[in-house]
DNA sequence: TTACACATTGTTATAATATAACAACAATTT
DNA sequence: AAATTGTTGTTATATTATAACAATGTGTAA
């Protein structure tokens, strides 16, 4: 068998539900989201988010085990991610700034370590919150 | 009540085992490790994880749920992380280096967000296991 | 075309991670 | 002392994620 290249039903099914979404989703409400489409089980979930995340269409957002659609469209796997958080809000936002990525990419130490990817978490606060 | 000065007795038993280890922990496994100490539920571990992971004695790995002692005297906060992570052996070292921590620090978009805090987690393979 | 390999699915059960809720106790402030 | 706030212990439960295995599908090659 070939390595996939179409989305499965699965799949198509999770990545549409969390592009709809202008925020980050939890598994368990994708799946409840789901279930009316045939998603019976987390697994489910969670084999079609697994998949999604490695080719790229969607990014988990390790600090809050969740989930956002890309919306960049140069991600093609998910190996150099960034995001802001808001502490008050919650809204999650991708950054796409190439000098970062290009500083990140590119960073070298002396531990002998070969970097292939990177996820960074910005933290603060929104412009609405901070006007609050 | 003042603000907390000292660690109190769990947080320092947590923070003693914690330090101890060359490889992060998952809070279960420090509260297996802590139990002939006293800490008989989760909840006593967790509750000093987070205390400790406040002040910046310890940091956590979000990729891994799992929690490693500050290595670097700067951190008085948990507020500018950087990680390198190795995907085969799991070796996790903090990453010191002022230049990135400066530019990171100083990192602004057009977003109008502040930004007061980041995690940035590099992952790769480490010189023993690039040589395998 | 049929056997094979292997990817994907569905399903049940369970593991691993983390928090809610509340009662008891301790230290500080008024 | 009374009020306030922080810490602790405890039980229960919520949330997040994976193991294991049988069934089904799909491309490859004898
Ligand atoms: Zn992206
Ligand atoms: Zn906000
Ligand atoms: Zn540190
Ligand atoms: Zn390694």
């Amino acid at each position: 068998m070939e390595k996939q290249q179409y989305l499965t039903k699965n799949q198509q099914i999770v990545l549409d539900f969390v592009e709809k979404s202008s925020e980050p989703l939890k598994a368990y409400s994708i799946l409840f989201n789901v279930q009316k489409k045939g998603l019976k089980a987390p697994l489910q979930v969670y084999r079609a988010l697994d998949k999604l995340v490695e080719i790229g269409k969607i990014h988990k957002i390790e600090s809050r085990n969740a989930f956002v659609a890309c919306k960049n469209s140069s991600c093609q796997v998910s190996k150099a991610t960034a995001f802001s958080i808001c502490e008050s809000c919650e809204k999650v936002t991708e950054i796409n700034n190439s000098k970062l990525s290009k500083y990140l990419s590119n960073f070298e130490d002396n531990s002998g370590m070969r970097y292939s990817k990177y996820n960074l978490e910005f933290f603060g606060l929104c412009k609405k919150c901070k006007n609050k």
